[in-house]
DNA sequence: TTCGGGATAGGGAACGTTCCCTATTCTGAG
DNA sequence: CTCAGAATAGGGAACGTTCCCTATCCCGAA
């Protein structure tokens, strides 16, 4: 994308600004406008019984008039109860955790908490995601969602011994965190399962180490053992970055060509797997005509089907519903202790990989 | 996806739940362990003057032990301050809203603001999200971001006068709340410039009503005025859901094919054009041989090379930098009234629509 | 008529901060 | 040695709620 200049955008009109109602409203402007007292309106608004019918008509009226919201920070002080969840996501522009918020969302309210966000970018320093989580804390938020790829068990477990944590959509199995996650081994060996089946005998894997990506290095080292099983020559080519950056993807498929022989290449993500798709395409090259490209994700809009990626498909929501569910349950005490589950994905039958 | 049952996730453990260190510590804790007062404390961890030197080390080192994190509740209860701002968008798991929620997280944090998220989901009811910034409302956010194609301005305006606010990326000229977003006439009217350019004489649009889009209503609108001025015949097609929905999409398609002598579909964003193209390629046909098609948005991954989607770009970052912007100066003082900017985007040169 | 007791309303403390004001300590000049 | 005044520390109110406890009201029964 060029650099916009500031003359690109154009002011279209400025009115004078008139705020209006002066300062927000608390309690007591509802009181004396009802001419009750403020434990009354507590009560009343909360639904708390002890208030006669028509004082509770009366004081919903004020309110309304007043537009009256109650304030969540004084409310959290003394109720020592604040009903929200904190949710850290890594990326909010993937749309892999795009989904996983979506799905946080949807299920936090049906068990009557928010969710509040707060997010990284796809770059973020390791120290900006532990500062992330100390102003959920700050909120005290009653439960914690971790989704990061990259955050270190050992810089959430601080926070999990405070307050009850999921860390959601990678594998994790320490006893002091809960965790819930598409079961990455099992994919990246199902993935790469197809991938020998369709007879493949000299196959590039993109892996990870476990510090740049803890989801990602466990599913590639998942693939390359399930076709080392299979006797399957296995060339590994280390891809540090998160998404698909140009260059990366150039350089990376250009070695994977020059290595002779290759017939297919298992990347660690959709993402990933259209960089590499898009630098055959620069190559003149084409899949699966001259080689095989798998990804892994499956979430929209990758599996397009005008693309048909091959791909592991693990489900989001799924995923979602359960996190919130496992931190809820130990908010309320209906459940003690780490739990970890591992979820099931399946194969996306695409037209990227095909039989050699 | 198919429906998970239960049995796809298996427990892998649990262990008995051991949450340490009892309650959150507070400031008195601290004031307690480093030898002294609770209002030392405060001055020594803001930063604030009238503290010896070697007392806020003494404090740091107390708070560092205790793994305090301060209460931002009763931060903001205290000081009337609370450096947060509000930020709700329609559904985080599409590129476009995702992309603008990384660039106000950003530019907050540049700024010196924490960004607070609260999402819908694609299908959300109108009433769920006036809900949602009463949520945001209550927790004493000082602005508030609104990014939903579908709450009408009069369901804003409300908040809109007792805290600055600004609605990003939709067109809104209210004079009393401020906007930022992508020129949608200039961008509708660009792209039906290029459409009539490489020579269409008959041209489907899918249109909104601005009821279910206020932005894409306002985009294809210009799209089928500019068209109009080049004497371009245009079939308008009711496009009312918000993403690309299969069946949907089948049907449009089916009935812009039946009209006979269409050489050019405009969709209203770029997930429509993708359910376009797969409706198009389900019944034999590709673009652009045989219908070109056109999207918009221009974000990643649609921009992929792969699907060459022509395309008009909305730059989302610079969109999210100055909606930022725009609140954090009626924060400040800086800036009086509600100002409306509007941004230029750009054409993308696809391969999805060619000359006829 | 009086009184008990249920229904309803009000008062006040507490939550964890910040901020203002006062108390104490220290320093150096007269 | 005394004292002014700066530097530093501490005390207490306030923020807007909730929640517990007490006060008031009203009704019916004795």
């Amino acid at each position: 994308m060029r650099e916009l200049t500031p003359e690109d955008h154009e002011p279209v009109g400025r009115t004078p600004g008139e705020r209006q109602s002066g300062p927000v409203p608390t309690i007591h402007d509802v009181a004396a406008a009802a001419g009750v007292s403020k434990s009354v309106v507590s009560r009343a608004l909360s639904g708390a019984p002890g208030v006669a019918a028509r004082t509770v008509t009366k004081v919903k009226a004020a309110a309304d008039a007043l537009g009256y919201v109650a304030n969540a920070n004084a409310r959290g002080m003394s109720a020592h109860r604040t009903h929200t969840l904190g949710v850290f996501v890594r990326d909010a522009a993937t749309p892999f955790y795009g989904h996983l918020l979506t799905a946080f969302q949807e299920q936090a309210s049906a068990r009557g908490y928010r969710a509040v966000t707060a997010t990284g970018s796809g770059t973020f320093p390791i120290e900006e995601e532990r500062r992330a989580l100390e102003t959920l804390v700050s909120l005290r938020v009653e439960g914690l969602i971790v989704c990061s790829g990259a955050l270190p068990v050992e810089d959430i477990i601080p926070f999990a011994r405070r307050i009850p944590t999921v860390i959601a959509g990678r594998p994790e199995a320490d006893p002091s965190v809960s965790s819930v996650y598409c079961d990455e081994v099992g994919g990246g060996r199902g993935l790469a399962e197809r991938v020998a089946m369709l007879g493949h005998r000299r196959v590039a894997v993109m892996t990870h180490t476990a510090e740049s990506s803890i989801t990602q290095s466990a599913r590639t080292m998942a693939m390359v053992e399930r076709l080392r099983e299979a006797e399957v020559e296995v060339l590994a080519f280390r891809c540090e970055d998160f998404g698909g950056d140009v260059e990366r993807a150039d350089s990376i498929v250009q070695a994977i060509v020059a290595a002779g022989g290759v017939t297919a290449v298992m990347a660690p993500s959709d993402s990933w797997a259209i960089s590499v798709l898009e630098s055959l395409r620069r190559m003149g090259l084409s899949a699966p005509t001259d080689i095989s490209v798998t990804g892994y994700d499956g979430v929209r809009p990758f599996t397009t089907s005008l693309l048909g990626i091959t791909s592991w498909r693990q489900p989001l929501s799924h995923i979602g519903r359960l996190s919130v569910d496992d931190v809820v349950d130990q908010i309320e005490g209906l459940a003690e202790g780490a739990r970890h589950r591992s979820i099931a994905g399946e194969l996306i039958e695409g037209r990227t990989a095909a039989a050699i």
